[in-house]
DNA sequence: GGATTTGCCTACAGGTATTAGGCAGGAGCA
DNA sequence: TGCTCCTGCCTAATACCTGTAGGCAAATCC
């Protein structure tokens, strides 16, 4: 009767790479357990509840993505910085699609604020440094930034560009081109 | 013994306003035959299954989001039509988050055909025709277009731009602006 | 080596999805 | 008016998921 070790981390892991393999909403606390080969309510112990299991796995998606986009903009600027961090959101996004989705799981102001998603916003902001905004326009910025890529995302994610020329790669490249022509016009001003 | 008179049209409607009280998540077959006061079972003589309901509620929603918008940006041009199109979104969605949500269901490749989608798509491209754009440009145009809206809309019901300044309203006319500026700038090569 | 704690287990209750089959009341016909 | 059929909602039953309560055995502590 060997113990399996559950432990939060993890079932949290194990929980991230099923959302990619089966979808982040087919995440559920019975296909964790299958997955350990451990009956269901054993992982009550270590799991206030499936709620709690997804927030979990959220968290370490906002961390991953955070630590892969610190890396992609590492020593770049500008136009160079700006496809950096498009590029890095669009490749995790495509290799993990569960992990992307529980990104977006919307979370309570105390998590929100305690995980990594103040990162990411240090960061879009750290890249329109490079750019002379002022405010509010940096705020603006950083909104219109985050609605493109996670638009541009969720679309093809769910298939919307597929079936249709050209490809989405180089709408991609297009719009991370206008993106830098008009934070460059504004700051021109 | 009252037949309260089930049909597929009465609980896709039913269905689409329980989304927006709910949440398009939360709409669930239980659910709905709790509204109409009758027995789960029931409602499986005019729904093939619940995805079946889903499916007729995102159609339901993608109609009156078109219909909405063609009205919106009916006699306008440049960029009153691109903001006409842009704020008969973001108002749909802020008045409807549920059906919003809904029209965002991922379809199958006929569904999809069958669907006012199509409308959105020409739509869109009839408004780009002010900005004289040739293809490829046309296309990533639109592309552009969906996600942006898109992924402003998905933050904002989200809750992502509630608890910071400026306020919504600003940054969406400001990326509107923006995006007007783009299509001016690329049109004018 | 005995007591305690830890970690997974069984048992159970409640909710949703879905299928099979029943029954009653309204519609059509004599 | 009375008979038949059909439509529309019903009960019954299965399967799966969430969550709680309490048990038991192995690991750990003294």
């Amino acid at each position: 009767m060997d113990r399996p070790g559950l432990t939060p981390e993890r079932l949290t892991r194990a929980g991230a790479e099923l959302a990619d393999e089966v979808g982040f909403d087919q995440v559920t606390v019975s296909a964790l357990a299958r997955r350990f080969d451990v009956r269901v309510p054993s992982l009550y112990s270590h799991l206030k509840n499936s709620q709690d299991l997804r927030i979990r796995i959220a968290l370490f998606a906002l961390e991953e993505l955070a630590d892969r986009v610190a890396d992609a903009v590492a020593g770049r600027a500008g136009r160079d910085a700006l496809a950096a961090f498009a590029d890095a959101y669009r490749d995790y996004a495509r290799e993990h699609p569960g992990r992307y989705a529980a990104a977006r799981l919307r979370l309570g102001p105390e998590t929100a604020a305690a995980s990594a998603g103040v990162r990411h916003a240090q960061m879009a902001r750290a890249i329109l440094r490079g750019y002379g905004l002022d405010e509010p326009d940096a705020t603006h910025a950083v909104r219109m930034l985050g609605s493109v890529f996670h638009g541009y995302v969720s679309l093809e994610l769910a298939g919307g560009f597929e079936h249709s020329a050209p490809a989405a790669l180089e709408s991609w490249e297009w719009i991370v081109d206008s993106l830098d022509a008009v934070l460059r016009n504004r700051s021109a001003r």
